[in-house]
DNA sequence: GTGGGGGTTCACTCAGATAATCACAATAAG
DNA sequence: CTTATTGTGATTATCTGAGTGAACCCCCAC
């Protein structure tokens, strides 16, 4: 994914989480030695020997470095996996904190009501996107059909929603590209409908020249869509991952899918 | 905790997870509308109309919010459950690509050796504390005394590591301040030694007039000792606990420790 | 077609945060 | 006592992001 020397990763992804440029190389250069004083972590870190001190102490109270108080002053990190739980434990309470303070706060002043006939959102991010699958089809009535294109497009968590619709009388069915997915699928789904091909429209995209791939397809109860797509050629070489998102029965976008999956379905069912 | 408007709180809580002024902004105010333009967003959340879309754009990139292209365009924040879970998922998988990369770093260049008899380290950090308590626990080969000054310092999980240390036949012997504690330490682990008191001379502060208060302490294999403390005087409110760790028989912290350790256990469990 | 107004994007300025460097005080070793 | 090393504080440079305004575009009215 990248091709940085491993120390330089784990510099960045350390001011992900918010620490500053020192103090993550310097919790880096920690990390390569049993313990150290300031002068040996300013040699292997770039960091100028004077800020270190500062560095170390915001770290230690990170709970990410333990200091002994001698001299010269002596620093050592916490383990490795101290260390990575304490991080994901910080922000485990962050979300608990947030999703109680956002509760608060919906209540807002209502400006004006608009009726909505074609809403067709975007939004994008794997992640999101998986969400929203997940909650379309805990809401479905009647049906479900989804299309998978990509195996990231199915994860394990959603095999649960899915069971549960079917299991409260939703009918599923799902269409496949891969064939090597097939088989988790339908072990995983034995009551849905499990198929592939049929779906070449979706899949091959050489001819037209473009380099958007499908992710995945959702229709719920024939009145609410969801596209994601990848796109390859957008410079950087990260997997990001757009969707559309449509609702009304009357909607275009929706109209447009479901006469094309009906269609599509049916030649395949047929068959 | 904190004494802000929820929604000044919110936006301070979405900082910390990386995002700029005028996206938390921008996110809590649309958590705020069912839905809204430029222009809405702008009004309710002081940032200049402008610079909605940059922010907005962010937001959609993260996954927090939707995009309806029309004219004008309209925004919509996911739900609460759907930011939530799109944020933690984020930071699981950071904690995960970070203690992957830090694996593949540990091996560095050996300076010098230092032969050590008197190591003592200070950390701080609940969370980090927490975590180096149960490392210890873990690693206890035949004995474990532990003295519980605060509720915060007997989280569940330390409970499982307790009881794995009976299991291979480790002493465990606790000591609580607190009576109300005692029942359910009692109840959670029955083969070890819980009691109670004897421990004035940890929690009554009051005559020494020092504004520290013990939170745990912790003898394994009369070797190693963790002490932590809350430092109420410090300024701030913030519960931030700080810890001295040790190890090697022959520490001078150790020994202190065990023999303080031993006299009060011993005239305790006399009486 | 032409003019006006709202919506959107872009370019620029300024301030605060942070990286980088230096000067000096404290300490230990010789 | 001298000197090298450690630690603290102050100072400057650099950069990011907040704040502001100008220009562009599109739709609609005239």
């Amino acid at each position: 994914m990248n091709d940085l020397p491993h120390h330089e990763q784990a510099i960045e992804l350390l001011q992900e989480f918010g620490l500053k440029e020192y103090e993550a190389k310097a919790f880096v250069a920690l990390s390569r030695l049993p313990e150290g004083t300031a002068k040996e972590i300013s040699e292997i870190s770039e960091v100028p020997r004077t800020r270190v001190y500062d560095a170390v102490r915001v770290l230690e109270t990170k709970g990410l470095v333990e200091i002994q108080h001698a001299n010269p002053q002596r620093f050592r990190a916490v383990s490795i996996d101290e260390a990575a739980e304490t991080l994901r434990r910080e922000y485990e309470e962050r979300t608990d904190s947030l999703r109680a303070t956002l509760r608060k706060i919906e209540p807002a002043a209502p400006t004006e009501e608009t009726e909505i006939t074609h809403e067709v959102w975007a939004l994008s991010g794997a992640s999101a996107i998986t969400s929203r699958t997940q909650q379309l089809v805990d809401e479905s009535d009647r049906e479900v059909i989804l299309v998978i294109g990509d195996e990231s497009a199915y994860p394990s968590e959603l095999r649960d929603r899915l069971q549960a619709a079917l299991d409260r009388g939703v009918s599923v069915v799902i269409g496949i590209t891969d064939p090597s997915l097939q088989e988790r699928v339908e072990s995983d789904l034995p009551e849905a409908k499990v198929f592939v091909s049929a779906l070449e429209w979706l899949s091959s995209s050489a001819e037209t020249g473009d380099e958007t791939v499908i992710g995945r397809l959702l229709l719920v109860d024939r009145n609410t869509i969801l596209v994601s797509s990848f796109h390859e050629s957008t410079g950087d070489g990260r997997d990001h991952e757009q969707a559309v998102f449509g609702r009304g029965f009357d909607n275009g976008l929706v109209a447009i899918v479901r006469r094309l999956m009906s269609t599509g379905l049916l030649s395949e069912m047929n068959s």
